[in-house]
DNA sequence: ATAATGAACTTAATCGATTAAGTACCGTTT
DNA sequence: AAACGGTACTTAATCGATTAAGTTCATTAT
């Protein structure tokens, strides 16, 4: 390995020198330094990240913590988009991404700790559970936290806008004449809450009566359970006109439950789902859904993550909703 | 941030003993091993990966590197997949992953110097382009390395079955009763060779004879550029009675196309995918396919990986096949 | 001529941990 | 009683880079 070491020999300076023109320091003649950076460039010198952070305090490191019970937290297409564009904003700004995870090998630590371990200089949270003590910890902790889709106090959160989102969805349902509205929402999260809420919202603001039995639980991304929870729906004595799924994987399991009873979409039952990624628009019937921003979301996160790296005397939490878009697609009869 | 300097400190012994104690040495006494251990747990007492990586030339870090010129490598499923085991894996041999890119900041650096510069202990190399000089320089330096679907000379790699894969999918095509066999293929890399090769050598060993227009070039994961050849395969005078897909998703743009022309599956075109990710499992009706063992890869490339990096001298090179599994779905009808 | 100024360096401490080599002290052997 | 051996420590160097503080020397001001 070449060190600043073997550079201040093979030019006769002192290793504080070379450094100092390495960096662009004020105090090192001009002559000097380009001699010095000829020779760096000649043995292929490459500055060490390592031994830079200890001195530093500041690894250019961002962790990722996308925690997900039920495992494959990262194969789920809106996540991967969104680690996608957190790592292609953070490396442009010099900054490389390391997973976060609890227990390392034969230690046993937890996410703070091991951000800790790592020196992250900060993380982006991701979780389906807010609730875990592990999470709270580490993102209430000294280290610089952005969480996505979920805010805690005087911390920097990215959110979706699911309120917009789901008023977007039932609107657009509405202007086609559907009055029987079902909705299959995932866990309770936050997120769902704000879901379930918006749907209602809308719902009644529109005079639109949801009873009871329409509003079912399922899983998100398990197609399994929206299929179960669809055909409860097909069992009521009314079914609805429209069902809205928790997201658009989970549309498929209720799509081939919906061809089981030889209903056809959207023929005899309207679908609308909800994410928005590529597949949803390369199915046909294209799917009508809420596109979320997730470039954008990533994107937003590992700016102003950086942001309250780089200036933590001006930076101040902030709150920044990302909007998606309504993709109107084809799953949704124009009635009445 | 608490050092072992505090706990020195705080239990009046020196900071070797401290490291000592907490590492098992054999020369320090029981008692006092205990007493520094139990002053650390109370002190909150963390190591630093930093101090440790840089001190003992080995970061318990691997790079990951997932290059694809269309962008968005993480967000196809099967890598992803991949990405996710090779990370479960790797941190239960208390290994971090952090990705390695081409430039990172304001600094130009090629893969081999990212990988440097992070002082990774190895890196785990899935490429689109293993022609590309930069990748070429990574793969044959002095970093252990494990690439995916590709082998250097002396160096360790991990292989999908694809003559195999496909060798199972002809053969089923063929007991099913089909002859008229159109493939549609990815760009031509060594897997799409591989492919290729064995899709046409399965046919010939079966007594098939392949029209050269029954071959035609696509864009794998692009179901745009699926569907343009499907609608030229189904132009031919003499259309084939099944078609092979790039890869799952490729073929939900054949099945779009195969539609607009009225034509359902299997009743009227038989199709098979490759990859069998979980989506191909979910549609309607079930893909059939041949599913690649995403997760074993991952798994034996973090394997194989720590393996070579903790044991270089009895460490030899190797290429592992992992072999996948047909998943017959639904979608190659019985004929004849 | 002497002091003051500033440019261009060097010296040395430091970040947190590891580890080879050295030392102090106790008990055992002959 | 002297020598030896082993246990349980400490000392100090080291990894590669940064940086505050000090030094040298030429130039300018008085």
């Amino acid at each position: 390995m070449v060190t600043i070491t073997d550079i201040s020999k093979a030019c006769g300076v002192s290793r504080a020198t070379v450094s100092k023109a390495l960096n662009g320091a004020p105090d090192v003649a001009p002559k000097t330094a380009e001699r010095i950076r000829a020779k760096a460039k000649a043995l292929g010198y490459l500055p060490n990240a390592t031994a830079r952070a200890l001195k530093m305090g500041r690894s250019y490191n961002i962790g990722v913590l996308f925690s997900d019970p039920t495992g494959g937290g990262i194969s789920h297409e809106y996540f991967s988009q969104i680690l996608e564009s957190v790592k292609a904003e953070a490396e442009r700004l010099g900054y490389d991404i390391t997973f976060i995870s609890k227990d390392l090998g034969a230690m046993s630590m937890d996410y703070y700790e091991h951000a800790k371990y790592r020196s992250c200089d900060g993380v982006v949270i991701a979780s389906a559970d807010f609730a875990d003590p592990a999470i709270v910890r580490l993102a209430t902790s000294e280290i610089p936290t952005v969480t996505l889709d979920y805010s805690f106090d005087s911390r920097t959160s990215i959110l979706s806008d699911n309120v917009r989102g789901m008023d977007a969805l039932v609107r657009f349902v509405y202007e086609n004449g559907h009055r029987r509205l079902a909705f299959i929402h995932g866990e309770i999260t936050s997120v769902t809450q704000k879901r379930i809420a918006s749907f209602k919202k809308t719902c009644a603001a529109l005079g639109i009566t949801v009873p009871p039995e329409y509003i079912r639980p399922a899983i998100y991304h398990d197609p399994r359970s929206s299929g179960l929870a669809t055909r409860a729906l097909l069992a009521l004595p009314e079914r609805p006109t429209c069902i809205f799924y928790p997201d658009d994987l989970s549309f498929l399991g209720g799509m081939s439950e919906l061809e089981k009873n030889g209903l056809s979409i959207p023929k005899d039952m309207s679908v609308v789902g909800y994410d928005g990624i590529p597949l949803s628009q390369v199915l046909r019937p294209r799917l009508s859904t809420y596109r979320q921003g997730a470039e954008t979301i990533g994107r937003e996160a590992a700016r102003s993550l950086v942001d309250q790296i780089e200036h933590p005397d001006t930076w101040l939490p902030q709150q920044i909703t990302v909007e998606g878009e309504l993709l109107p697609g084809d799953t949704v009869r124009k009635i009445g």
